[in-house]
DNA sequence: ATTCTTCTTGAACATTGTTCATTTTCAAGC
DNA sequence: GCTTGAAAATGAACAATGTTCAAGAAGAAT
């Protein structure tokens, strides 16, 4: 017996469709930044009308926020792929595929985090939660490395370490701040990490 | 000899209507964020015309901007009146100060953060170096900290960790970020300087 | 083939940034 | 104080862009 829901023709061009008007949302927002996004030019470039895109997304708000999503997604995919032999360099490493991340997508990331939605309608939790449960992906090896801190305030502190690199990364690669060259960001966010992990009372790695 | 330039009417006019202009946008800013903020509402709430207010900022652009650069200047004013008898506690004195502003103008720095200007027209190089100069203020208490380091490095160190503890606060104060109760915010900034500082070498405040 | 449902369309509308010819206002010269 | 010229203010018109919806097209069901 098949279980796989037999997929109409209509469902078909309607997946194409969707996957294509997103494919092409990413694009712009990637190349020229959310502020470029237009419904015209979406549909224009999928090859619909303005109609179908919100027929498709409610409004387009709809759009950037899948975008988003995706976005938040491709990022915990690669942070969840950071080797976890040793909790110390697990800890580099989801510092240094941030950055990398970030380096590589940097108007995703923004949409990501600086798109505020129309009125006050709130954002939506699932997105929220997936970039919470992204800047948790410290909390295991935090554990591994203070054992007996409290569960809790592991938690906590895995959350500010993340929003710290974060906050390095994010102002540092904005060009218009022209503070840090990126090639030295790598190496700021890996001496940032190394100073408070020794703040913590832990050992470099050998 | 009066250097004082006589003020004609005209531009009495002018100035009143600048600044008053000018806090109107800021107020709706503050209270409803950046996306909220309408040509022709400021205009009515101004009782100008919206053409006035092009006369006077150019485009739209020029008000946000100008409000942006004046939400930088009162930060900075703020962040140097810590005071720096004990560079320790200047520091916490700094982190502590900018979460408390930051808090009570969370909209106004998000636009100060957030605005992207139309195209890819550059952001004005003013503001960006006062932000910079900002980020700058942990310069002083960590040279006198770190006496023997080099003194670029602590340039670049001040800087690292302002974006570390702006990271932190920013992302802590987004209600939609569950994550942290604000009281508790404070605790947590304080703790992050602490074991950052321990992680420089530095001792804590007895 | 017919009917029914659903999706698509794109013109019309709504909102909001921007321009500019006209009018108003003010200052300077007489 | 009247005239004149420059500067500013006005707001209607325009442009760009998000949103809606009645009519039509396309596919599914019978």
């Amino acid at each position: 017996m098949n279980n796989v829901q037999e997929e109409s023709l209509r469902d078909q061009k309607k997946n194409r469709r969707r996957l294509q008007i997103l494919e092409i949302a990413r694009g712009i927002i990637a190349a020229k930044g959310l502020r470029s996004l237009k419904v015209r030019d979406v549909a224009e470039a999928a090859g619909c009308s303005v109609g179908s895109v919100y027929n498709e997304f409610g409004d387009f708000d709809g759009v950037i926020l899948t975008v988003n999503r995706e976005t938040v997604q491709a990022l915990t995919a690669r942070l969840r792929g950071v080797p976890a032999d040793d909790p110390v360099r697990q800890l580099y490493g989801l510092a240094a595929t941030y950055l990398e991340f970030f380096a590589e997508h940097a108007n995703l990331l923004r949409s990501l985090f600086e798109h505020r939605m129309e009125d006050d309608r709130p954002y939506p939790d699932d997105i929220l939660q997936m970039v919470m449960d992204a800047f948790a992906l410290m909390h295991p090896p935090l554990v591994r490395l203070l054992p007996d801190a409290d569960d809790v305030k592991i938690a906590l502190l895995s959350r500010t370490l993340f929003s710290a690199v974060h906050g390095i990364i994010s102002l540092g690669l904005e060009e218009r701040m022209v503070a840090v060259p990126p090639q030295m960001l790598r190496q700021q966010v890996e001496q940032f990490v190394d100073t408070h992990l020794a703040g913590l009372g832990i050992l470099p790695l050998q």
